[in-house]
DNA sequence: GCCGTTTTCGGCCCGACTGTTTTCAGTCG
């Protein structure tokens, strides 16, 4: 059992619970837990079946979690989920997904009226049934009716790079409102995570209403949602809440960290203040003494840090995973940068399916400032894109040649996106491939083959001398496929022994590597290469997101490969 | 259920907003 898969598990437990309404501190425990062993860089199993380790040792896990892990891991079965699924149907958590409806009113109409489905919350909303309810009444009946198409797409986050694009134009909205001093997004869109539920954002300013007027007339605002002195949050017609904080100039820093997160990590945080004797809210960090409050800070957001002795933590590893360890060790990395990366390893052209010409790829990677490219173009295999059999490829490669000795600023390698077939093996003989300078190989039929059959298709491909790097080692398309059934700790003990690259495909629909994966990836002291996949110029530019995956995994510039010259890298490739 | 410079019990981050209430519970982030 993967990592991800005892998490789901535990996660249902979690959900479970809360539904019971558990005590909120052991639900806590088990959400945390749920989150540790999702975000563990190496598998769990491993953990249990080492004799010499313990699961206690992992933050958060204490003797009866251990146990339950343990269970999990040995049977496949957890008989406290299945205990709790006798007691309550795995429907009912739906549920939880309505917008407005917590545990303990989900748990009521539960109770109350029997409701198990999201269907039979719609009849009896219809039925005005609901607002007979205590604690309900005809307002919380429309609330839910209202959320129930919410509830149905409510795990659709959207990809980073979408809201992106509605930060910029909300920027531009909100930036020249008067009264606003200072605007800035917060949230998981700030910390950089691969998808986006929401967004925050916070502006300093003396006149609050001003800039929520704005707010509500940006033309794809859809509904608000509430609206105070301080708050405002609406829903966009396609469905993503904003939400609009305006906080004094005192505490913008401090309401930025706040509203940055994560969750987990600021309840750390807290509870680091706590036992100092201060108090960190998002208005600033105060010191307690009996009933008097005294602010100490919360101008900056580094202040608010230093409070604490601790260093302005870069938002993508605000996570609660390491980097509370890493900053008392004084071990906090120095994160990858874009302007660190100096070559694209995988790209397409015109001979395949991409949109652009050699030429034009290689003009569009001088225009950003790469010293070196890659071109890998589809193999065969791959007939819908009408990939390169040999003969085509070694035309693709004299042409390669005869663009090289025009360039002074860019080198242009030849290279093959080699398709690593149903069957096993490699797409191309090898006496093709060994005059290549660069080879990803990659999966694209037969995904969904059993785990050991795709795992050793991989390893095969790794132990190929001629292949430098896996691409996009999971498969993955975020909210469309899953991830092949691979072992991917299999693939990168294999990748450290045969000195071998993973790529982190910077396409934000794959970013795969994902973040934990990249740090299981350093863990194992494996480079990664961070490459855009460009079937297009435009295609060129998402190498952004890429990095931004890379600094959520803790990665520094020396643990991404395509930060060095050429020279180097062909060294490391052997 | 976890944890320990408050150490095996008694804590566990903190505040805004809404709706259903007449002082607060529930939800959310």
């Amino acid at each position: 059992m993967t990592n991800s898969q005892i998490a789901e598990l535990f996660g249902q437990v979690t959900d479970l619970l809360e539904f019971q309404g558990a005590n909120p501190f052991r639900v806590r425990a088990y959400r945390n837990a749920t989150r540790k062993i999702h975000d563990l860089p190496e598998p769990i199993t491993a953990i249990v079946q080492d004799e010499s380790r313990q699961l206690t040792d992992i933050d958060g896990i204490g003797k009866d979690l251990a146990e339950k892990i343990t269970e999990l891991v040995n049977t496949g079965r957890l008989s406290m989920l299945d205990e709790l699924l006798t007691e309550i149907p795995e429907s009912v958590l739906a549920l939880l997904r309505i917008p407005g409806l917590g545990p303990k009113k989900a748990a009521a109409l539960y109770r109350e009226l029997g409701i198990e489905t999201l269907d039979q919350v719609r009849e009896a909303c219809l039925a005005h049934r609901v607002r007979e309810l205590k604690g309900f009444a005809a307002k919380t009946e429309e609330t839910i009716l209202a959320g129930l198409d919410l509830a149905a797409q409510a795990d659709k986050r959207i990809y980073w790079s979408k809201a992106d694009a509605i930060v910029e134009r909300l920027l531009a909205l909100l930036r020249d409102c008067p009264g606003v001093a200072r605007l800035e997004v917060a949230g998981s869109y700030r910390r950089g995570k691969e998808t986006v539920g929401d967004l925050d954002f916070l502006a300093d300013s003396d006149d609050a209403s001003a800039i929520m007027d704005r707010l509500a007339e940006f033309e794809e605002t859809d509904t608000i949602i509430a609206r105070g002195d301080t708050k405002m949050s609406v829903r966009l017609v396609g469905g993503l809440q904003i939400d609009l904080r305006v906080v004094p100039a005192k505490s913008f820093g401090a309401a930025l960290q706040y509203f940055t997160g994560s969750k987990d990590h600021n309840v750390t945080l807290r509870g680091m203040a706590k036992s100092r004797g201060l108090k960190i809210n998002e208005w600033g960090v105060f010191r307690v003494d009996g009933d008097c409050e005294e602010y100490l800070a919360g101008h900056e957001e580094a202040d608010v840090y230093a409070a604490l002795d601790l260093p302005c933590f870069p938002p993508e590893l605000r996570e609660a995973r390491q980097e509370f360890d890493w900053a008392s060790s004084g071990e906090l990395p120095e994160l990858v940068q874009l302007s660190d990366l100096c070559g694209d390893l995988h790209m397409h052209t015109n001979a395949t399916d991409g949109k652009a010409t050699l030429e034009q790829m290689a003009d569009a990677a001088i225009a950003r400032g790469l010293s070196y490219i890659a071109i890998t173009d589809h193999s065969k295999r791959v007939t819908m894109a009408r990939g390169l059999d040999a003969d085509r490829l070694r035309r693709q490669w004299e042409e390669i040649d005869r663009l090289n000795e025009r360039l002074d600023d860019l080198l242009v390698l030849k290279g093959i996106e080699v398709d690593i077939l149903e069957r096993g093996g490699l797409d191309l003989p090898d006496d093709v491939l060994c005059d290549a300078d660069w080879i990803v190989a990659s999966v694209h039929y037969g995904q969904n083959q059993p785990g050991e059959q795709i795992t050793q298709r991989i390893l095969d491909a790794i132990e190929n001398p001629n292949v430098s790097a896996i691409a996009h080692p999971t498969g993955r398309l975020i909210n469309r496929r899953k991830p092949y059934a691979v072992d991917l700790e299999a693939v990168m003990v294999a990748a450290r022994k045969h000195g071998k690259l993973l790529e982190l495909n910077a396409n934000p629909a794959r970013l795969d590597l994902d973040d934990v994966a990249c740090s299981a990836a350093k863990r194992h002291e494996i480079p990664i290469v961070i490459s855009t996949d460009a079937h297009s110029i435009d295609g060129l530019d998402v190498m952004r997101f890429g990095v931004l995956q890379a600094r959520r995994g803790g990665l520094t510039k020396a643990d991404v490969a395509n930060t060095r010259p050429w020279p180097e890298m062909q060294a490391m490739i052997g």
